[in-house]
DNA sequence: GTCTATACGTGGATAGAC
DNA sequence: GTCTATCCACGTATAGAC
C-alpha cells in the first residue's frame, strides 16, 4: 500500500479519504443518481455548503471513489502475485484478491465501478479506463502463463473477459453469512476452468 | 411469443408497448434516474402530462421495462430448448439465446434490469424476482442434464452463475463490428467450458 | 474548514380543458 | 387520449460570515 500515488489519489488528507469513503457506501446503496451531496456531507458530519469545499463537484467525489476502488485492488493483486512463484499459485491469486476485493475491502467503491460507470462524463473516462486496463493487463499475464502450462484453456482474452464477469456477477448472489465463504468461493470459481 | 401473458405484460394496446421500448432504450443509454419523463413521452411524440394516462409513476414504466425483457428472453429459450434434442444442442441453446437477446432482440430492456435493479422499489421486486427465477430454472434443467452427459463439470449451481456472470459481462465489450459476429461468441463460450 | 442562506433549475405528478 | 398549465419538492452549487 503506498502512501502516495498518481491519479488524484495521494493518502490524502483524512477528510477527503473520509468523504470518499461514505461516499462509496452511499453510492453502491442508493446509486450515484439518488444519493444528495446533503446525504455525502451528512455522513461524516458536514453540511453540503463544506463538501464544496472539498470536491468541486460531486461527479469528481464519483471519480475518486472508482479509482480508489480500482487503485486499491490492483496494488493488492500486483503484491499477491509477487509473492508466490508457480502459475497455479498466481491464478489461485487472481480469484482471491478480486473477491476478497469485490465481497470485503473495497467492495463498495468496486460495486460503484461497475455500475455507475453510465454516470462518469466523457471527460472523466479515460483516466479511469487507463487504471482499469492496469488491473486486467495483471490477469492477462497470469492467464498466458496457465495456458502455457496447460491450466487452462488456450483462448485467455475470451477466458480473461468470462472470469471476470463472472466474479463481479457474485455481488449479486454472494452472501457472506451463506454456505460458502470468501475464499471457499475462490477456490471453487477456480476449480470450474482449470484443465488439470 | 404469446399475445397476453400475466404479470402486467399483455401484449398491450400499443402505445403502452411503445413507451416501453422508447423507456428501454433511454434508460439504458442515460440511466433510469438521469431520464426524465418529459424525455420518454417526448419519445414517442407525447406531452408528459400524457404519458401518465398510461403508467401511474414512473417506477411503473421501469418495472414494465424489466418484466418485457426477461419475459420475452424466457420464452426465446423455452422454444429453442423444446426444438431441439440433446443435452449438447440444448447447452449451445442457453449461450445462444442469451446472447442474442442481451446483444440484440432485447438488450435495451434487460440491460436496464441488470443495471437498475436498485431503483426497484421492494413492492415491485418479487414480482420480477419470480420471472427470473423462472428464466434460470431453465438454465439449471439444463445445465444438470449436460453435466449428467459429462458435458460440463459437476458443480451445475455454481456453474449457473459464473455462466450467467460471464455472459451478462459481455455487454461492457462486445461490438458488433468486432472480429466476432454473436454466434461465433456463443460457440467460443460455449467452447470454455465443454470437457469434451 | 465549516456554517447558514439562498439562487436557480428541474424533477414527478396532478387538474381540467379539449 | 392528449394537451397545457401548474404545484411543489428537491437537486447542485455559490456567497459570504464566522
Amino acid at each position: 500500500m503506498s502512501v502516495k500515488d498518481k491519479h488524484g489519489l495521494p493518502e490524502e488528507n483524512s477528510r477527503r479519504m473520509e468523504l470518499i469513503r461514505a461516499a462509496a457506501r452511499l453510492f453502491r446503496d442508493q446509486g450515484y443518481e439518488r444519493t444528495t451531496v446533503r446525504d455525502t456531507g451528512n455522513a461524516v458530519g458536514l453540511q453540503s455548503g463544506s463538501l464544496f469545499y472539498h470536491f468541486r463537484t460531486k461527479e469528481e467525489i464519483l471519480v475518486a471513489v472508482m479509482a480508489l476502488g480500482i487503485t486499491a485492488t490492483t496494488e493488492q493483486l500486483a503484491e499477491a502475485i509477487a509473492s508466490v512463484h508457480t502459475p497455479r499459485e498466481k491464478l489461485a491469486a487472481l480469484f482471491h484478491v478480486h473477491l476478497n476485493s469485490l465481497l470485503g475491502d473495497n467492495q463498495h467503491a468496486l460495486e460503484v465501478m461497475l455500475y455507475e460507470w453510465r454516470s462518469v462524463s466523457d471527460a472523466a473516462k479515460p483516466g479511469l479506463i487507463v487504471l482499469r486496463d492496469r488491473y486486467e493487463a495483471l490477469w492477462q499475464t497470469v492467464l498466458d502463463e496457465a495456458a502455457a502450462d496447460g491450466l487452462v484453456k488456450p483462448d485467455t482474452r475470451l477466458l480473461r473477459r468470462t472470469l471476470l464477469g463472472s466474479l463481479h456477477w457474485s455481488v449479486q448472489w454472494f452472501r457472506s453469512n451463506g454456505e460458502l465463504n470468501v475464499n471457499e468461493l475462490a477456490d471453487r470459481m477456480l476449480a470450474l476452468v482449470l484443465l488439470k
